[in-house]
DNA sequence: GACCTGCTGCGGTTTG
């Protein structure tokens, strides 16, 4: 029997009214592993490769062939982007039509009506975001078993952007809390574009047992990739010429068609809008080049997407990584990178969204800008370390290598918040459910008895308030827990900073920081075009804004990314290296001969550790961010002033000697390495947490101190 | 030296 012959009958009528000659190879690979079958399996394929339907097609026919008996949810979608469960709903409604079984989209934008009738009457297919999930089980705890009882599966969407991330955590944590409420283990079903190590995303869906999980790899299908990378270089600080000569290069190769520039910060993005909204006003051109960032309204935002989608007039974004996924966006000539990225994943889904049809070649053009070197300089200029990483990561994503999620790490905030939403589900928790339910069952594996004991004290610490021990042992509420549960701010695990919204003619057109000064009559760039501050109200954060002739991009903040140890070993590889690249272009040739040439000059070649002066010296870390920044910490905490950069550091002291002081660190003399006034807490629940823990958390994730004594060996003998 | 993601329940008012 073919997998066509073997899905439902409704199916098999949609698939006809698609007008499809025949199922795509995945879709009849996952037919084969999801009928009839009950391991876990994951979907690996480029967007819009028909991954959902790959899922849908076979989950549905056995929801269409043996309908259940008790009521409740029959399948359960679960997706990161609120634009993606509307647009997967729109189409899995199509389906089940037919066969009249409900599809109930689920988020903060669904009216609350149709959540009610969902709730009376549960069936079909739930697509809902990890928090409107986390708001059920603390709103509706009682009723979850109810809810769920005749679920079969579970998919999880854009599961590569789970594998690492505090929300990855609170998914896997929430899966593990319905399993248990239900008293049997929900079948998961992971969809995601190329992933890095298919072995640990296999081990996010079954931790104990990796290899029972069923991997369908699309095949091949790798389009050609044409690659140029060109280098510019600035005139004196402060001058912007050469980006406004990456502007004009922007204009001419891309003007006419649909293309992506990821400018890779929100301020980068608005200048060069700007910039190429200007050049089409002087030639008199209609205007075909549009900011993308997540500052800008959702008015603006769906504008520049559904322009993109529609493909009638030609539409370049200039955008941050808020294109890097969601929601189809259609066919894109070519992807645009300027400087690079802090990751080569980043770089890889990036370039995912050109060249996706058969036989049109993937496009990169990437631009690195350098400054031109004058007395005060910094290393990085003098080493060219931005087109020297941008010229690592085009290597490394060549030989298809990308970063995987690093599994030591606590996720101390996220324990917090799923400590406290527990609780509120089940109205009380004793300490060895929670410890059993989070730390053996759930994701927080690595987190130990003694750990998870100082988190509760932390928590129930009387400044504190957030949890309480009844007589009986039962950990409840706090006051402040109670409060912190209750706001609907709760359900995400991710921090949110505070912004001004601003007004232009009464409409909102998007927010910015609080952290920008701001005062009537300054001149601002935003969402592509100038304007004028009339008012700012500082009480309710509002700023309302007239047109103006000129303006300046204004500051969005934000925190340096981490680079890989991978990444910036690759980096010395070029560095020292003598090849040339042949996608570089004449002045990126010249660029990187400079940077090398420095290198030689500054002695690298045959030491780690370069005298400048006296207490003054530049260190050859060749490591990642995270064992670099261990390093800088703990000679901070020696009393050394520190300045880092990728894979380097610049160090001074008017009184000891790095080498001695190194030594110690080798010998492991030293126990501690992070200086008293060291910022530790990042993450939203981090507030609520001791300064040993915060310390331990930091350990896990941003740190890696374990490292720390063989890189100081390795700097005093290599 | 960075980016992104998300949100309930209730009381009041308006409209058909």
């Amino acid at each position: 029997m073919t997998a066509f012959d073997r899905l439902a009958r409704p199916v098999q009528k949609w698939i006809r009214g698609q007008g499809w000659r025949e199922l795509r190879d995945i879709q009849v690979r996952a037919a084969d592993a999801i009928l009839g079958r009950d391991a876990d399996v994951i979907i690996a394929a480029a967007t819009a490769g028909g991954k959902t339907e790959a899922a849908f097609l076979p989950l549905l026919s056995d929801v269409f062939d043996r309908p259940s008996d008790v009521g409740g949810f029959d399948l359960l979608y679960i997706g990161p982007l609120k634009a993606l469960i509307t647009d997967q709903a729109a189409r899995l409604t199509m389906i089940c039509d037919e066969a009249e079984l409900p599809v109930t989209p689920w988020h903060g934008d669904i009216a609350q009506s149709s959540k009610a009738r969902a709730i009376k009457a549960p069936r079909g297919v739930l697509l809902i975001t990890p928090e409107s999930l986390e708001a059920l089980f603390v709103r509706r705890g009682a009723e979850i078993p109810r809810l769920f009882a005749a679920t079969r599966a579970v998919v999880l969407d854009e599961m590569h952007t789970m594998l690492d991330s505090e929300r990855g955590v609170q998914t896997r944590s929430l899966l593990t809390r319905l399993d248990l409420a239900r008293g049997r283990r929900l079948r998961r079903i992971g969809l995601s574009a190329t992933l890095g190590d298919l072995n640990l995303a296999r081990a996010y869906l079954q931790p104990d047992n990796p290899n029972s999980v069923h991997l369908i790899e699309a095949d091949g299908g790798e389009s050609e990739l044409r690659l140029q990378l060109k280098g510019y270089t600035t005139g004196a600080e402060g001058d912007s010429s050469a980006q406004a000569q990456v502007a004009q290069e922007l204009f001419t190769r891309l003007r006419g068609s649909d293309n992506l520039v990821f400018a890779g910060a929100r301020g980068q993005v608005e200048f060069y809008a700007d910039a190429l909204r200007h050049l089409c006003e002087r030639q008199a051109l209609p205007q075909e080049f549009y900011p993308h960032h997540a500052s800008l309204s959702r008015e603006h935002r769906s504008f520049v997407e559904i322009r993109l989608k529609n493909g009638q007039l030609p539409t370049t974004a200039v955008c941050t990584s808020t294109l890097e996924l969601g929601i189809d966006i259609g066919d894109i000539a070519c992807v645009a990178q300027i400087g690079a990225p802090f990751t080569v994943s980043a770089l890889r889904q990036r370039l995912g969204r050109s060249g996706r049809r058969a036989g049109v070649p993937a496009i990169l053009r990437q631009y690195a800008i350098e400054a031109k070197i004058e007395g005060t300089s910094d290393l990085s200029d003098r080493l060219r370390l931005r087109l020297v990483r941008a010229i690592a990561m085009i290597e490394l994503l060549l030989e298809n290598w990308c970063e995987p999620p690093r599994t030591s790490a606590l996720h101390l905030s996220t324990l917090v918040h799923q400590i406290l939403s527990i609780i509120a589900e089940r109205g009380g928790a004793t300490a060895a459910r929670l410890f059993r339910v989070l730390c053996r069952e759930g994701p927080f594996r690595v987190v130990d008895p003694q750990t998870f004991g100082a988190v509760l004290r932390a928590l129930g610490n009387p400044d504190t308030g957030l949890i309480e021990q009844a007589a009986d042992e039962l950990l409840l509420l706090g006051p402040a827990g109670e409060r912190i549960v209750e706001h609907y701010s709760f359900y995400a695990v991710f921090p949110t900073p505070e912004e001004y919204r601003l007004l232009a003619g009464g409409r909102e057109i998007g927010t910015l920081p609080v952290d920008n000064v701001l005062a009537p009559g300054m001149l601002l760039i935003f969402s592509g075009r100038r304007w004028r501050i009339v008012e700012v109200d500082d009480r309710d954060k509002v700023i309302s804004l007239a047109p103006a002739p000129g303006g300046t991009v204004p500051i969005f903040g934000g925190d340096p990314g981490d680079i890989h140890d991978v990444v910036i070993a690759r980096m010395f590889t070029v560095l020292t290296g003598d090849t040339v690249p042949v996608y570089l272009d004449t002045a990126a040739v010249q660029l990187l001969e400079e940077g090398r040439r420095e290198y030689k000059r500054l002695g690298f070649y045959r030491t780690k550790i370069v005298d400048q002066a006296l207490g003054a010296w530049i260190v050859a870390t060749q490591t990642g961010t995270a064992v670099t920044t261990t390093l800088a910490l703990a000679l901070q905490s020696q009393g050394f002033k520190v300045q880092a950069y990728d894979g380097f550091l610049e160090l001074s002291h008017d009184e000891a000697d790095l080498r001695s002081v190194l030594q110690k660190l080798a010998d492991g003399e030293m126990d501690k390495i992070i200086p008293r006034d060291a910022i530790l807490s990042f993450e939203k629940f981090h507030p609520h947490l001791t300064r040993d823990l915060l310390i331990q958390d930091a350990l896990s994730s941003r740190l890696k101190a374990d490292m720390l004594t063989r890189l100081c060996h390795d700097l005093l003998t290599k």
